[in-house]
DNA sequence: CTAAAATTGCGACCATAGTCGACTTTTTAC
DNA sequence: GTAAAAAGTCGACTATGGTCGCAATTTTAG
């Protein structure tokens, strides 16, 4: 049987985990250091390696508690039953804010997520999970009302908004957008764009 | 006047990039050390960030001329009067194959591209807009030939586009997918989603 | 031509992410 | 109960990206 090491090892990883929540906020995460870390969580260094692989990787685990946060957060206030665009500007426009609260903290969520590391690989699948789950509970019932194609499969479809989010993002990283205005905009063009096609027959319906 | 400095900063600024791209292609990007890039340049350490900000810009200054090459190469096999659909996916998976061909090389480069450190913005929108131009020069013909809707703005399909391809790259370094072909299946699905709209009604006009 | 100003070059130096091998504690097997 | 195996812990150490202040070179001004 294995009790008691199991719950130090609980223990120890709650203890670095409340280390870089509260170093992380405090601030920021580039300026703490994996020895201040440790020092502050009260154990080796060699320690925290064990529990994560690099640093960004305890980045993500202090970004998943909050991840949750802010989808339950958003589960709350959005309807249910409001037009597919509304609901995913909602869910897409909370994350953007979320994540670029803070510049630094974003970009490093962001890359991390997108273009993993073998090693962080794992963690970051967790959080985009949790991500197309909620999506694709959005996705399901605006097929059932049929505001969607329902030929589709629905991992595409979620892909599909994810994707123009993700460019979204980018823009901004890239300097393209500066206000939240301009951000809003052009999520919403890009989902209008979705819904439409973008070839010129897809539209013809529009004006029957 | 200046003469003599100009001519010694451009031939230091060749030397440093000799050494870079001796050095990527040899034994890779994380395994080269500035220090070593330094002395293979035959220059001092500080020199190199006289020139550059950052190793991930010498790294992206690197991928430039590569970059053009696998451009021009590209658009001399491509024929622009073929279907959109089918020059975005010779478009998109030339690029895929490009910056996949060394993972690590990949992620890099892909993670500058979408969220560039305020320090690489600069070189990283220069890529950007090469490749923009050349995907707005293949949509703009498209939008002639009344494959696209002609509404929109180019910069908003473009960047639809973009977000796709972006997507299944994404996709590949979450190792959603192992193999080229279901990337190839999955841009083919995007693209053609993005055509033909995710609402019910865009499709109605293809059962007509 | 000369001296001051500006630019460029240098490697020693610093900060820090991640590794190593020795040490300690817990579990397992008998 | 005991001893071997396994798992967990530790901080000194390594490797490396990036900085600093000073030295050398080039330009400019008179």
């Amino acid at each position: 049987m294995s009790g008691l090491r199991e719950t130090k090892k609980r223990k120890t990883r709650q203890a670095i985990m409340d280390a870089a929540i509260k170093l992380f906020s405090e601030k920021g995460f580039k300026n703490t250091s994996v020895d201040e870390l440790a020092k502050t969580a009260g154990v080796g260094k060699s320690t925290i390696y064990g529990y994560f692989h690099t640093k960004n990787e305890i980045f993500l685990a202090f970004c998943e508690d909050q991840i949750d946060f802010v989808f339950s957060d958003l589960a709350k206030k959005r309807d249910p039953d409001a037009p597919l665009k509304e609901q995913l500007f909602t869910l897409f426009m909370g994350q953007f804010r979320y994540v670029t609260k803070n510049y630094d903290f974003g970009r490093i969520l962001s890359r991390e997520m997108v273009f993993p590391k073998e090693l962080t690989i794992e963690k970051s699948n967790d959080i985009s999970e949790r991500y197309l789950s909620a999506l694709g509970e959005i996705l399901t019932r605006a097929i059932s009302r049929n505001e969607l194609r329902d030929d589709l499969e629905l991992l595409y479809i979620s892909g599909h908004f994810y994707a123009l989010y993700i460019i979204v993002l980018s823009a901004w990283y890239e300097r393209r957008f500066q206000s939240e205005q301009e951000i809003e905009q052009a999520l919403q063009k890009l989902l209008s764009q979705a819904m439409e096609g973008l070839s010129p027959s897809s539209r013809k319906q529009d004006m029957v």
